[in-house]
RNA sequence: GGGGCAGUGGCGCAGCGGGAGCGCGCUUCCUUGGCAUGGAAGAGGUCAGGGGUUCGAUUCCCCUCUGCUCCA
């Protein structure tokens, strides 16, 4: 690229090049000497909020803070943050479009506002990062004076200063805060632009890139839209690391700048492609460096491919790389390659991606894999439809096959085109799309709502105080009730019989989470009973019963009895301690891969999601039960402790996904064995669970692993019930249950002896009936006709007979055999094909002969075969075949 | 969570309302000094499991299980 695109050459007054890491350090910098507290980038995986896929923003992590429910470290915060945008992935490719990128941020909590964020952001840009001023344009809220004010103080020059009505940032759902925001651009020039009179920020060309995003949270919007300012109002920024990037490298897009380049360098390599040479290959070469460096984060944070969610996010970055990888020629796996030079050029900043570097590289290398083998059977059976398409004369493949490979064969749309394209055929792009939309309808038209979580988000408690949970403790308390909800709306009093949702001020009752169900019990009004059928917890900290009243009253404000019904609980807490015994015993005997996927805890059964190539042998699941029963039998102590999380994860604790990010964790330690972060209740030593049993495993999605164990009362209860079944199985085979297995394989031989008896048997039987029903051959017209009643047991032996007949008899023959077989009647026809002719054949011979005994058949006219109607009927059945035969020849003469 | 596809000898697959087939592999024999190859004969299947429709189901319908896949 020339020269004077580079603003630092251009200005001339510095001419060094920056690296990201000074980008980064120079960020970091400006903000810690500003009192700025630097936050560690958060996981990709949001932990605080389980309705967002992927953590998309520097602020995720800090709205808690924001909205008052958190404590935060500090009230001036900066952060390095991973994000993961997947709505554009399919454009990926281009130089615009990237899914994984960092976003350097500086964030006030209630503390400073416009008036010091304003000149910092001028004061880092033009002095920290050297960029002329003359470059920058900013856009500012229409209605945002202060920030066009401001902006014009600190020098820029009103020309400059855009106002544009898309510059509100929106509260995240329905309500919460928001408020103007001012975007900073940076001008490459006109050489880039689109050259109209019109061009300026927010213009389609590529003349004013976007790099910093400074959000001034000033409202709160209600659910009805309205909005109240703050008392104290935040600030929220978001800079591009990626786009400052390439504005101080000066290079044509992101993917030119070192934090690109070297992971396109290894995909030039690999595949031999050089970029900027083509255009094609360059978009490829761009998808295998972001997709490259976005698996590689997905994978360290947790995410394993699988088809939903997140999971099915990574798997599509992993197979469109390896489909782009396809297009530059790469037949070999390759995405191992990718996964190791993100972890080169990354590695230094993100030390996590070095430490399970093994792993990632496994994940991608299996998804790739199977990716390959479904590419495989896809090509095949492009192959055939192209070959009949050409046979056919046609020009185009029907868009349904397109459809029906991508739908029910995951094979890439754009793949399928291409190789068509090159067979010189099309596809009618509308047929596809009708078959893709009448798949969705298809879809939603199945799909049903669950109406809890409904109700739940529509009970308006904000006004509470956040629950206290005391379940870890007690099982009951006195506590009074400050909210209730019946039908969706907020109430002051239940009726008998009424359901409802009641919040407590604390409550012993154990809200739905981590996979341990909620609590169910009682609680106690003066004049009432409200019977908990189950407990949630809802966004803002509080926990919900809900239930039914049922008995007498209750009001908002009286003071309750809380009581949890504690054997279910201690079923469930006994259930939740031998999952984490579980977790470990199969990170032990399948490996550090089998990490939990996702968990159910409940009173009778535990179930725990894991990551696995294929079925575990039962082998395998009994040494599981082995190692778990160890620890029971050791009777380790649980100890449960509250720590700062990073101390917790430094001291090697398991964390799972989804787990609190606060200031303390809680972690559940069992002797030497096992620890984990874990908010749920535990027995207090693994003695409690007496025995665990693994009582099933099965797949769940592909690479995905479902186990069910069950311990205490229910591992009691179910080695009875199996007792029982083998003392009732060795009762009916009348053999010692030591000796069923032995029993069973003798009976099982036996079986087959008698089966195969039993046919030679009946081969016999059939030559031996043969000589009988050979007895009634006529010969009517030169045509040697055979109808009898056979003495047979089954259809087939029918079959064998009439075959033992024919061969007796050769060519020119018709045979019609009857016999009563468990009570029906069948039949069986054969004509032989020298005397086949319209009008006389096995189906229509058998029918007819059918008829007479009231059933009906058919077949083919060689053979034909019949059957039901009145056993009494056989005879006179098998008498009008012959007449009808000799009808049928004499007829002709 | 909702859709689609598949489950047939050890493996890969065909068949798709009327007697379970093909290729590879396996066993035995022949050809050869031996091997590769070639030839011949043969063993091996509750057509995933359970219901239903039908005179008759591997085949059609429903459910379950297993695997693959698309969508949210």
């Amino acid at each position: 690229m020339s020269q004077p695109e580079n603003p630092a050459m251009s200005q001339g007054s510095d001419e060094r090049s920056w690296t990201s890491e000074e980008v980064v350090e120079t960020f970091l910098d400006f903000f810690r000497s500003r009192g700025h507290r630097e936050v560690l980038s958060s996981s990709l995986v949001p932990d605080n909020d389980p309705t967002v896929l992927l953590t998309t923003a520097g602020v995720q992590q800090f709205i808690p803070y924001m909205l008052g429910r958190q404590e935060p470290p500090g009230r001036r915060l900066c952060s390095i943050q991973k994000c993961f945008r997947s709505t554009d992935i399919d454009q990926v490719g281009d130089r615009l479009h990237d899914t994984f990128f960092e976003m350097l941020g500086n964030f006030s909590i209630g503390d400073y506002f416009k008036e010091r964020m304003i000149p910092w952001a001028w004061e880092l840009v033009t002095t920290g990062f050297r960029i002329p001023p003359e470059r920058v344009w900013v856009t500012v809220y229409p209605s945002d004076e202060d920030a066009e004010r401001l902006w014009r103080t600190v020098g820029v020059p009103g020309d400059r200063v855009i106002p544009d009505e898309e510059n509100f940032w929106g509260p995240p759902g329905r309500s919460g805060p928001c408020g103007p925001d001012t975007e900073l651009y940076f001008d490459r020039g006109v050489a880039f632009g689109c050259g109209t009179p019109s061009c300026r920020p927010g213009c389609d060309c590529d003349r004013f890139l976007e790099f910093w995003n400074l959000v001034f949270m000033q409202d709160v919007q209600d659910t009805d839209g309205t909005r109240t300012p703050l008392e104290k109002p935040n600030i929220d920024t978001g800079l591009g690391l990626e786009r400052i990037t390439s504005v101080l490298q000066a290079t044509p897009s992101i993917y030119e700048t070192d934090l690109f380049l070297p992971i396109l360098r290894r995909a030039e390599q690999l595949s031999g492609a050089r970029y900027g040479a083509d255009e094609h290959t360059d978009y490829a070469l761009r998808v295998l460096a972001d997709h490259g460096r976005a698996m590689t984060f997905l994978v360290a944070d947790g995410v394993l491919p699988s088809n939903e969610g997140r999971g099915y996010v990574l798997r599509r970055v992993i197979r469109r790389a390896v489909r782009h990888g396809h297009r530059l020629g790469l037949e070999q796996p390759f995405v191992v390659d990718l996964a190791e030079a993100v972890i080169e050029r990354m590695g230094h900043r993100h030390s996590t991606l070095r430490a399970v570097g093994a792993h990632i590289q496994e994940i991608v290398a299996v998804e790739e894999r199977r990716f390959r083998s479904t590419l495989q059977t896809g090509l095949t059976m492009l192959d055939r439809w192209i070959e009949e398409a050409r046979a056919a004369g046609a020009t185009e493949l029907p868009g349904e096959h397109v459809f029906r490979l991508y739908d029910t064969y995951g094979f890439p749309r754009e793949l399928s085109e291409e190789i068509i394209a090159e067979e010189g055929l099309t596809v009618p792009a509308e047929e596809f799309e009708r078959a893709m939309a009448a798949q969705r309808e298809r879809s939603r038209a199945g799909a049903r709502f669950g109406v809890k979580r409904e109700e739940r988000a529509a009970m308006d408690i904000g006004n509470c105080p956040p629950t206290t949970f005391i379940g870890y403790a007690r099982l009951d308390t006195r506590t009074p009730i400050l909210a209730a909800n019946h039908e969706k709306s907020d109430v002051v009093s239940l009726h008998e019989g009424q359901s409802g949702t009641i919040v407590l001020a604390e409550t012993p009752f154990y809200g739905e989470s981590g996979g341990q169900v909620g609590d169910t019990g009682e609680i106690i009004t003066p004049h009432g009973r409200f019977r908990v059928e189950d407990t949630q917890h809802d966004e803002s900290g509080h926990i919900l019963h809900l239930g039914r009243l049922i008995e007498g009253e209750l009001a908002v404000g009286d003071t309750v009895e809380a009581i949890v019904d504690a054997a279910r609980r201690h079923d469930i807490m006994r259930h939740h301690s031998v999952t984490h015994l579980l977790h470990r015993s199969l990170r032990e005997i399948l490996g550090p891969g089998a990490v939990q996927a996702g968990s159910l805890v409940a009173p009778q059964v535990a179930r725990f999601d894991f990551p696995h190539g294929g079925p575990v042998p039962s082998d395998r699941l009994e040494e599981v039960e082995d190692v778990m029963n160890r620890q029971i039998l050791a009777d380790l102590p649980v100890l449960v402790e509250e720590l700062p999380y990073d101390e917790a994860t430094t001291q090697g604790a398991v964390a799972f996904f989804g787990e609190k990010y606060g200031s303390r964790v809680r972690v559940v330690t069992m002797g030497t064995f096992s620890k984990e972060l874990c908010g749920g209740t535990h027995v207090s030593r693994t003695g409690e669970l007496g025995a665990a049993y693994v009582i099933s495993e099965a797949g769940i999605g592909s690479g995905m692993r479902r186990v069910e164990i069950v311990a205490g009362g229910t591992a009691h209860e179910l080695t009875r019930a199996r007792g029982r079944q083998l003392r009732s199985i060795a009762e009916r085979l009348a053999a010692p249950v030591d000796h069923l297995d032995e029993r069973v394989v003798g009976l099982l031989n036996e079986l087959r002896d008698a089966r195969r008896e039993n046919a030679r048997l009946q081969a016999a039987l059939a030559e031996v009936g043969a000589e009988t029903a050979l007895q009634h051959l006529r010969v009517v017209n030169g045509v040697k006709l055979v109808t009898a009643r056979g003495d047979v047991q089954s259809t087939d032996a029918l079959l064998r007979l009439k075959d033992a007949v024919q061969r007796q008899t050769g060519s020119g023959t018709i045979i019609v055999l009857g016999a009563i077989v468990d009570g029906r009647v069948h039949f069986v026809a054969s004509v032989t094909d020298d005397l086949i002719r319209p009008g006389l054949d096995a189906v229509v011979l058998v029918r007819q002969v059918a008829a007479v005994a009231g059933g009906s058949g058919g077949g083919n006219p060689q053979l034909a075969r019949a059957g039901g109607g009145d056993p009494q009927k056989l005879d006179a059945a098998i008498a009008h075949a012959e007449s009808m035969v000799r009808d049928a020849l004499g007829a002709k003469g």
